[in-house]
RNA sequence: UCGGGGAUCGUCUAAUGGCAGGACGUCAGACUCUGGAUCUGACUAUCAAGGUUCGAAUCCUUGUCCCCGAACCA
């Protein structure tokens, strides 16, 4: 992998490799909860957390989340570990089990009971969720939350021990039921469950939440970037908090592992949700977890699908934090990518229709004549042939002849010759009508024409055919979209009513050449001129092939039916709809001055007296520290709208106190300073305090490099960049910035960028 | 008492104050014994407005839109 390609995951862990933040260790995981089929979100899932590990050399844990036996299932279990063998990853042999940490982790929650960290709590599940508030309201702390140590202590073994049963009590953290971040609000940590778990049996009948249960198998383990999807970013605040309160990954020599949060996969024209899919399943709208129109792994594989499709796609949509839907044609695109490099070509004809090449002998092998026919096209520049036999009655497909060809049409019609491809032209002769259809074409053979073009007549293009005397029938099944709209979930009412009506046909006569009889089930072939086929792998047999149509070819436009996808105005989500609105930090500035004087006051002073704009002067009177460092520069003499500037700049305006004071911000803003000196003082007098004018001084800033050094530098930026100057006389402008930017670099940020600017001018 | 994220070609994704780039797609052409593949060319974007700066997709402000959070699910 030469050219690894990289994304903000990688980049926080090449800069922990860097900084030794983990002791140069790389450890990811891959969790899933054994409830349900992967499906392709999961695949890119997989790909990254499998990947980094490839590409760092070390592991990728495969780690069942299985803290909630009512779920899940060994039958989940095996095929998760069948699907990404199949993707061509290796956890080495042996998954990893949540439920295997279960006593480490109860031991750890007695310890948080210990530390007064955790209590146990007798609300009832209603009554929990009142007085837990809503997004907007603070929530008020159980009634249980005070309890002695010793009570929950008590409580918690006797919720192991089985003599209470389920929703009796729960284990809760005693956190801050006042939290913003409702994850915060005293989270449940245990709660019981007398159920019947898939490798622990009945050893527990507690069972710890996911958000106990999985930062602490991160820790175990030793992960160090425990990477998950988007929609887990505020429990990250509690993942943080169990690892700080247990200690766990200390106690294992580890350092603590870190969450990143990436966009999960989403494909137009499916849907991806757990529910959503066993509803398919369990309703009969598909034939199984692995129908082929199922973006289930295992669906995809037995449509044909390769593993180093499923991966390009992967590569292919990158990671990021953007919620994304990608384009399926994307993963269309992948599969006939690796599809064209791999898959031999042969014959098939799917809607057969009887072809009579007038020229060669009668009788059942029709003066047989074989063709060698290549696997691959010389581009493709792979090696193999198979022979093809040919002989006076063939099957032709029904589309490939028209009476009254369409515009364009580079098939067969009445005085036409066509290629038959890898064998002879051949030209019309007559066409046998009976009721109003074409049930038989007749044409003589152009005897020349093996490898050769014929003399003065256009061939109008290349059919394939099959020897109807050696031709072998199959079922082929023609697979479709399984949704018809690009946002099934959108629209309003149920997902099912956007199926594709017809997304399964089956055609049964469709006649194959013979070299297909041994054709191994699973092999994938490109029937040339339609389409890309695998042999399905369950109900194909010896003597009985049936056929998955894997992809179609693509087409060129004539041939493309026009799909019109009109897009509709996407309707908000039910959720969003309930969340209340906030406030604006704007709001929040006009309440703090409504209720402060002083603040009221100096917003008006800052405009009659100092000249500020009224929108500076509302950011500048927000609270007491702002308005207090504005009015204090100025009382020391600084110029109003100067000292307002900066401030209002400010990239850490309103996110951290100031460590200066105004008389420093005052100094700060009479110093000939400019550009990014200027920049690089502030910051450091804003964060940490002093006297601007040593701060420069210290830094070899407060004094700007001269003329002559400058110009140095500028000729020699020109002359280490030879094209750039060449393209930038050639009109290419916008490089002027580029040259400016690496003189400003060349001298340390001493240059004064406007000065750089005009001697750039001057020469270039 | 609301909090946390996000917005760059039609789609996905780069550019971490200095040339808005790549891929998918679309269109046009070349080539072709697959209307495939390949090749060439074209197309199209920084959510909006203000500000800072020599220079802004990137920093600041305001606004708009989208996603996530009130399971004893994960």
């Amino acid at each position: 992998m030469a050219d690894e390609r990289s994304d903000f995951i990688r980049d926080i862990i090449e800069d922990d490799l860097r900084t030794g933040k983990h002791g140069g260790r790389v450890l990811t995981r891959f969790p899933p909860e054994p409830n349900g089929y992967l499906h392709i979100g999961h695949a890119k899932s997989i790909c990254l957390n499998f990947g980094i590990a490839q590409q760092y050399g070390t592991r990728c844990n495969l780690r069942f989340d299985d803290t909630n036996p009512v779920k899940e299932d060994t039958e989940y279990v095996e095929s998760i570990q069948r699907d990404i063998e199949w993707l061509g990853f290796s956890f080495g042999g042996t998954a990893l089990y949540a439920s295997d940490y279960f006593e480490e982790m109860y031991q750890l929650a007695e310890g948080l009971i210990a530390d007064g960290k955790a209590y146990v709590c007798e609300l009832t599940d209603e009554q929990i969720k009142e007085y837990r508030g809503t997004l907007s309201e603070p929530g008020r702390p159980s009634p249980w939350r005070d309890r002695p140590i010793e009570d929950s202590l008590a409580l918690f073994r006797k919720m192991r021990s089985g003599a209470l049963p389920d929703g009796a009590c729960v284990l809760r953290a005693k956190i801050d039921m006042a939290a913003a971040n409702m994850k915060m609000r005293d989270p449940l940590l245990y709660r019981i469950r007398h159920a019947h778990h898939h490798r622990t049996g009945d050893a527990w009948c507690i069972y710890p939440m996911y958000d106990y249960a999985h930062p602490l198998s991160d820790a175990i383990e030793g992960i160090t970037h425990s990477i998950c999807t988007l929609e887990f970013e505020n429990n990250r605040e509690l993942y943080d908090w169990a690892l700080e309160h247990t200690r766990v990954a200390e106690k294992h020599g580890f350092t603590r592992p870190q969450q990143i949060e990436f966009a999960r996969l989403n494909l137009d024209y499916t849907v991806m949700s757990k529910r959503k899919l066993l509803t398919l399943v369990k309703d009969g709208h598909v034939r199984g977890w692995d129908d082929p129109r199922m973006p289930t792994i295992a669906g995809m594989r037995r449509r044909g699908y390769s593993p180093e499709a499923i991966r390009a796609l992967a590569e292919l949509v990158g990671v990021a934090k953007t919620n994304s839907v990608v384009d399926i044609g994307k993963l269309e695109f992948c599969v006939r990518d690796d599809l064209n490099r791999t898959a031999p070509r042969v014959m098939g004809v799917l809607r057969p229709l009887k072809l009579v090449v007038t020229s060669y002998e009668a009788g059942a092998a029709g003066g047989a004549q074989t063709f060698d026919a290549p696997y691959f096209p010389p581009d493709v520049g792979k090696p193999g042939s198979r022979p093809v036999p040919m002989s006076r009655e063939l099957w032709i497909e029904r589309d490939d002849f028209a009476l009254e060809p369409p515009e364009g049409y580079q098939r067969l019609a009445p005085g036409r010759t066509v290629r038959l491809r890898h064998g002879h032209c051949v030209t019309f002769e007559d066409a046998v009508v009976e009721g109003g259809e074409v049930v038989e074409v007749r044409v003589r053979h152009l005897p020349e024409t093996l490898g050769a073009n014929p003399q003065g007549v256009k061939v109008s293009g290349v059919i394939h055919w099959v020897s109807a005397a050696h031709a072998i029938d199959a079922e082929v099944r023609l697979y479709d979209r399984l949704f018809a709209v690009p946002r099934p979930e959108d629209a309003e009412g149920d997902f099912v009513q956007n199926l594709t009506p017809g997304s399964l046909e089956v055609i049964r006569g469709a006649k194959l050449e013979p070299s297909l009889a041994t054709a191994a089930p699973g092999s994938r072939w490109q029937l040339e001129r339609v389409g890309y086929f695998v042999l399905d792998a369950v109900d194909s047999q010896p003597g009985a092939i049936v056929l998955n149509r894997i992809s179609t070819l693509r087409e060129a436009a004539p041939a493309r039916a026009v799909e019109a996808a009109p897009a509709e105005p996407r309707e908000k989500n039910a959720k969003a709809k309930t969340r209340p609105a906030k406030r604006s930090p704007a709001e929040y500035r006009a309440e703090a001055r409504a209720r402060d004087e002083a603040l009221a006051a100096a917003f008006d002073r800052l405009q009659r007296v100092h000249g500020l704009s009224e929108g500076d002067a509302d950011l500048l009177t927000g609270e007491r520290a702002v308005a207090e460092m504005i009015e204090g520069a100025i009382a020391a003499g600084a110029a109003p709208d100067a000292a307002a500037r900066w401030l209002v700049n400010d990239p850490s305006f309103g996110k951290a106190p100031y460590a200066m004071t105004p008389a420093n911000l005052a100094a700060f803003v009479a110093l000939p300073l400019a550009g990014p000196a200027a920049k690089e003082v502030f910051a450091k007098m804003r964060a940490e305090g002093g006297d601007p004018r040593q701060i420069a001084a210290a830094a070899g800033l407060d004094q700007a490099a001269d003329d002559g050094v400058v110009g140095k530098l500028v000729d020699d930026v020109i002359a280490a960049h030879p094209d750039k100057v060449a393209q930038y006389r050639g009109g290419k402008v916008g490089l002027l910035g580029f040259f400016v930017g690496q003189v400003v670099k060349a001298s340390a940020g001493k240059a004064s960028p406007p000065r750089v600017q005009e001697l750039l001018k001057e020469r270039l």
